[in-house]
RNA sequence: GCCGAAGUGGUGGAAUGGUAGACACGAAGGUCUCAAAAACCUUUGAUCAUAAAAGGUCAUGUGGGUUCGACUCCCACCUUCGGCACCA
């Protein structure tokens, strides 16, 4: 027999599987199995990341293929974004011909890695019949009131010279680059993925199934809580010309304990400090001047810095404002640790019951009234009138207490359990109007302007004719319908749909200079108004690009197609995803915002849908050999080509789903391919070992069945390692046989070939069988097959094992006959002794145990 | 600080209440060979004991607990990784 040569026959396999279009989607039969990873950046080269998440996918799909199902599997690229401009501008290339070259390189890395997903549905984002349909979703989203332009204080990057989404902001720095990021007044566009917020909350019980840390995380960001808006008058307030509101507006989730407030805080961009500062609200003038110091200070520092330092600063406004249900005056304070964002910018300071009022009140001395106790204190003080809240503080160095506990000092309210309390302060407050129910999210709606080159063109016109002729532009001024550009106020104009793709130009100068790129291309931004005739101006910004990959697995079943964003009834049929392969990393960018999409894409009834994929499956890391984070200036990046090389294709799967569990991080160390290479070169020679007239009752079935339940199991539980040291299992036992049947081998090959497609395609070849093994052909697992006839029972005395006896099987259950059995061994009898035996634990089939007094 | 995941030989890891260390990598010794190894065979958690074998004891981050029996379940703590974080 010949050498085991992973070259010749991967190229030969390679070229037959691509000619005969084996792996080719049919979505017209039924049994449909939809196995999707995340599409790649064509970032021009493959990584063995790549390779990882696409391997494992690709064992998936092929067992389900082989399974009988009609597997989908397609493939695509996500070639918008920076990079390709920064690339770009690099080498002096065009980012679409940088972009396609690379996406041609990686092309045929993919096919070296013998994967069966396809490009015949491919899908390439940065192509007009791609993009198109991102600006026909922006214009359902505006049509609906989802899409908004408003001047927002943004996260910016000076580096990319463009915003970024609070999803692209990695603890202070940009998710490309970075750098850090600054925060900057920008006029944008923005998603209203806020009005989906609740229903983007994942339930306890889910009925997909997505990893409970990506649930956990997606909730957390969302992060909906029940409170109430608390309305605090302000004293004295007539004197001011302050027309508003007589009160001020707090957020608070613990209302119960409204009874410990000693002090309020505004935010330092708060209405009622800028009425202030307009003189509406009148202080004294050194007040005045020291607010506008304290004011003007905490604007210039960036988030980060406000949110790195814990150390609390503010200043006393000498305003007051009356407690709704006490009565009691309560000073009023600009501090920077409230967060303009967040519930009303305002909070009543309660310092006994929350850590960050404790801080700044012990700063600037304000007093702490305690009201919660906690249940154990509370329960035994009884009458709570009694209690010296004074001493238990000193006793129990309880300066602070924030959870649930038992009520004090709080009028009829005193005695009632926190949660009760909460209740009936809710009830009482709304029912005299000092307050009402409400509840906040910390989802933030999704800005979409990027102040680049390398995206899809925002499919809006700025009109000035049109603004001119709009009769009632007091009105309309609140809805933002308007914009100014240069000084010039014009009306906003959506591209009608028939007019769309607006397509991305050519000629433009993508030198970041602060200006958009499309606005250097004037021929392009100037074009007919579509309502009035007159000139009009084109949007100058592109869309993120999480927009393009929030909806490319719905655009996979048909991505020619002219009429429609997607097939509506292939994707009745089709949808959702079965199983969705992919990074941690997109927890809460991507998948966040395709649940978004899928959601809103049912408002839009052209899907039913609530969730795209019914399961998630999160991939692990592949380190460098130094245990390092690959990257190209630490040098430790494996280029999977130079891999393939070595060992071919086969053995680089097999190590890769080997080494670690799918989920697990860890360093690749090309040396130890070679464990794997041995395995396959092993199963190679064991084909001369079959004997075709071994006579069927020498085959061993319960090896055989056992490996094919274990090996079906994990894969379908992603536990690739674990399937293929089965595999190894058997193929040793195989090996110490003088001869193995040829069902044995076929078997083994099939089980094999998911993991190592090439090898297996080549012996079964060889055998004579009918091509090609990655067809239905998934081995049957008999349960039957595996029954044996006899059982090895341990026997364990006071737990620890002592030895073993084997037992027929028709005495299984007889606890009575296997101790008896037990109890002849010789071992058994000296580890006895002259002790007694007390109890005896018999597990049929696995232990047996006694105890000894 | 909060949420999530994890902690097992020299290394990657297996075992989710029933004989801990499967399967590999590495290492050591041997075989074949003029020589070699990426081939083949043997050994390989620590420790005690023995001429040898059988054998004993200890071991799954730490300390408690539940159980006939715990890597696995419960309580407390420590450490590492990932995410969020002045969100009221």
């Amino acid at each position: 027999m010949i050498k085991y040569q992973p070259k010749e026959l991967e190229v030969k396999w390679r070229k037959r599987w691509i000619d005969e279009k084996i792996y080719a989607s049919d979505l017209t039969k039924n049994n449909k199995f939809y196995v999707l990873a995340e599409f790649a950046y064509p970032s021009g080269d493959l990584h063995i990341g790549h390779w990882f998440t696409w391997g494992g996918a690709d064992i998936y799909a092929r067992m389900r293929r082989m399974q009988g199902y009609q597997v989908f599997f397609p493939n695509g690229f996500d070639a918008f974004g920076l990079p390709a401009e920064n690339a770009a501008i690099k080498r002096n290339i065009h980012p679409f011909d940088w972009t396609m070259d690379n996406i041609r390189r990686m092309k045929e890395q993919f096919f070296s890695m013998g994967g069966s997903f396809t490009f015949d549905h491919q899908v390439i984002t940065c192509k007009p019949e791609y993009y198109k349909w991102n600006q026909w979703i922006f214009l359902k989203m505006r049509e609906r009131g989802l899409a908004y332009r408003e001047k927002y204080l943004s996260n910016w990057c000076e580096t990319c010279q463009t915003v970024l989404a609070n999803e692209g902001v990695e603890s202070g720095t940009c998710w490309r680059c970075h750098n850090p990021i600054v925060q900057k007044d920008v006029e944008q566009w923005f998603f209203k993925i806020t009005d989906f917020a609740e229903r983007l909350i994942w339930p306890e019980n889910p009925k997909v199934d997505w990893p409970k840390a990506v649930r956990d995380a997606q909730n957390a960001w969302i992060g909906k809580s029940k409170g109430m808006v608390i309305y605090f008058p302000l004293f004295g307030s007539k004197d001011n010309e302050f027309d508003k509101q007589d009160y001020i507006e707090i957020f608070t989730t613990r209302q119960d304990t409204i009874y410990g407030v000693t002090f309020l805080v505004l935010s330092p961009e708060h209405y009622v400090v800028t009425e202030i500062l307009n003189k509406k609200i009148k202080v004294s003038k050194a007040k005045l001047k020291e607010i506008s110091e304290y004011v003007s200070k905490s604007r210039k520092k960036s988030e980060l810095q406000r949110k790195e330092s814990k150390d609390k600063t503010g200043i006393d406004t000498g305003l007051e404002v009356l407690n709704p249900l006490t009565g009691e005056e309560i000073p009023v304070w600009i501090a920077d640790y409230v967060l303009s964002g967040y519930g009303t910018g305002a909070i009543m300071a309660v310092p006994a019951h929350d850590s960050r009022d404790l801080d700044f009140a012990q700063k600037f001395h304000l007093p702490v009234k305690t009201v919660v106790l906690p249940f154990e204190i509370g329960i035994s003080g009884q009458s709570s009138g009694s209690i010296s809240v004074k001493s238990i503080r000193k006793e129990r160095k309880l300066d602070l207490y924030e959870g649930e506990g038992i009520m004090i000092n709080s009028e009829g309210f005193t005695d009632l359990p926190t949660e009760d309390a909460r209740e009936k302060i809710s009830q009482y407050l709304v029912k005299h109007n000092l307050g009402q129910e409400k509840t906040t999210f910390h989802l933030h709606d999704w800005s979409i302007s990027r102040q680049r080159y390398w995206g899809t063109p925002i499919p809006i016109l700025y009109c000035k004719g049109c603004w001119n002729k709009f009769e009632d532009k007091k009105n309309k001024l609140q809805g933002r319908d308007y914009i100014v550009r240069d000084g010039v106020e014009m009306a906003i104009v959506p591209v009608p749909e028939k007019d769309l793709p607006v397509e991305l130009p050519y000629d433009v100068d993508y030198t970041p200079t602060g200006k958009p790129p499309l606005a250097t291309n004037s021929k392009w931004m100037h074009v007919k108004c579509p309502v009035c005739g007159g000139e009009a101006q084109r949007d100058t910004e592109t869309m993120d690009t999480f927009i393009d990959s929030s909806w490319y697995f719905f655009r996979y079943l048909d991505p020619s197609l002219d009429n429609s964003a997607f097939d509506i009834s292939l994707a009745a049929k089709i949808m959702p995803v079965d199983i969705y392969f992919g990074g941690a990393e997109h927890t809460l960018g991507h998948t966040l915002y395709s649940r978004f999409f899928t959601k809103f894409f049912k408002t839009l009834d052209i899907t039913d849908l609530d969730e795209f994929a019914r399961r998630r499956i999160n991939h692990g890391i592949v380190l460098g050999p130094d245990n390092q984070k690959m990257s190209k200036s630490r040098g430790n990046v494996i280029n999977p080509d130079d891999e393939v090389k070595k060992f071919g294709a086969d053995a680089v799967r097999v190590y890769m789903a080997f080494f670690m569990p799918y989920d697990g991080t860890g360093p690749w160390v090309s040396e130890r391919v070679w464990g794997s290479y041995r395995f396959l070169e092993r199963v190679w020679q064991l084909y001369e070992k079959i004997n075709l007239h071994i006579s069927s009752a020498k085959i061993d079935l319960l090896m055989m069945h056992k490996t094919i339940s274990k090996v079906t199991k994990d894969i379908n539980n992603i536990k690739f390692n674990t399937a293929i040291s089965a595999l190894m299992e058997w193929l040793n036992y195989l090996n110490q046989k003088d001869a193995v049947s040829k069902e044995e081998y076929k078997t083994f090959l099939l089980l094999l070939a998911p993991i190592a497609p090439f090898i297996t395609e080549e012996l079964w070849n060889m055998l004579g069988e009918k091509f090609s093994i990655h067809l239905k052909r998934w081995p049957e697992f008999s349960s039957e097959a595996i029954k044996t006839n006899e059982s090895k029972i341990a026997v364990l005395i006071n737990g620890k094992p002592r030895g073993e006896v084997i037992i027929s099987d028709n005495i299984s259950e007889d606890d009575k006959k296997v101790l008896s059995i037990a109890l002849e061994i010789e071992k058994i009898k000296e580890a006895i002794g002259k002790r007694k035996i007390i109890r005896t634990v018999y597990v049929p089939g696995k232990i047996i145990n006694l105890v000894l007094e």
